[in-house]
DNA sequence: TGTACATCAGTGAACGCGCGTTCACTGATGTAC
DNA sequence: TGTACATCAGTGAACGCGCGTTCACTGATGTAC
């Protein structure tokens, strides 16, 4: 079915953008080769998403999404125990971003920063499991600020699963892992660190 | 003084380097303008550096060296106690990020991975106070290899540390800080978090 | 049910741009004798 | 101390390239009557 109209060029676009990204890193997007990709005239684009950035920017805004989904998968994961449940959406965070570092790199990139709308709600929703993950380990009713102390142990893990994927995807963590498969030594050894992380800053959960 | 040879080309490019992406962000960078700033012809840094990516590489190289720098004189002004040390040498790696935030992302970007030898030797420099510092607090010997725990502890801070700097560099930071400047906000609490992960992973001095 | 027409989603050629790199060159420097 | 010459560090014009975006267009779709 080779007609004129595509059907979900939107989507297809995103695709796209997403298979290059993922093969080549965000250093090789450009709209043409994505473009190319999706069979369709260096022009299509435009009518869906403006420009090279607009696209960009629902990339990244579905790459939100899907680190939302991850962390709750986590979260689901860790059963009733908030400890373990945090531990898992650290899990989750840092699987993610291993399994899509193109993405994750461009959700994080300057150039697309506050532009958006939909992008900032899309990240600040991600954002929000985290926090919810605390609240619950602390004991705080939504709505009501978090105290200090919660705080700090947001700000600790969040920093924590964020530099870790950071330096995996840089590839600053093989040396680390020496012969063994990054794979396997994030297996071991990411566990380990959330549990010095969570046990130093969140309070265990009541009997 | 107008000479036709420059003096010192090359530092002048890695300077303009330097000021370009500090302005503008990595993304901004080229060979081209680079060499407008140092007053020069386009043709001019290949004499120096190869190619466009031989002058990032020298960059990145001189950003590692700084960075090391950096960890140092954190180490040092956390005299003897070793955790002191630790939490010293972390916020020097955030300041030093976010006073040099292109250089940074430079530093960990891909497209220079493994490339160049000098510039893994310089990253693995800056790995190394780290490693020191935590050789000291486990009381483990130059030389001895690290046992699972010291692991761990290295690696949940480097994450720390990483992360913090790399969410702050992305403006990740500014809806918690608030209404405050950016660097109040990292001034109170980067510490509390530095804390929180070094007493949950590094044992005390002993008295 | 059939037809006119507005709207939408794509085409493809063309534009101007800034880029990295090449090339033959030239001016300055330093070294051998 | 002077001179010839090799070497080095820069010039500036030119190359070809891929890019994002524009524009007038056209084929398909859906809606009003």
């Amino acid at each position: 079915m080779t007609s004129y109209h595509h059907g979900d060029l939107r989507q297809a676009l995103i695709g796209a953008t997403d298979a290059l990204i993922a093969e080549q890193g965000v250093e090789a997007f450009s709209l043409r080769e994505v473009a190319r990709r999706a069979g369709v005239s260096p022009a299509a684009p435009a009518h869906h998403f403006g420009d090279a950035r607009g696209l960009l920017t629902a990339v990244a805004t579905a790459g939100f999404e899907g680190l939302t989904e991850a962390l709750e998968a986590g979260n689901a994961k860790g059963g009733k125990d908030p400890r373990k449940r945090l531990l898992h959406q650290g899990i989750g965070y840092v699987e993610y971003a291993l399994a899509h570092p193109g993405k994750f790199r461009l959700m994080f990139s300057e150039g697309l920063e506050g532009a958006d709308e939909k992008l900032m709600c899309s990240g600040n929703a991600a954002f929000l499991v985290l926090e919810e993950g605390v609240r619950l380990a602390f004991a705080i009713a939504p709505g009501q600020p978090l105290e200090d102390e919660a705080w700090t142990a947001l700000l600790a893990l969040w920093s924590v699963v964020h530099g870790y994927a950071n330096l995996a995807i840089a590839g600053r963590l093989q040396p680390c892992a020496g012969e063994k498969p990054l794979a396997a030594f994030v297996a071991t050894s990411l566990p380990a660190v959330l549990e010095k992380v969570i046990t130093g800053s969140v309070p265990p959960a009541k009997p």
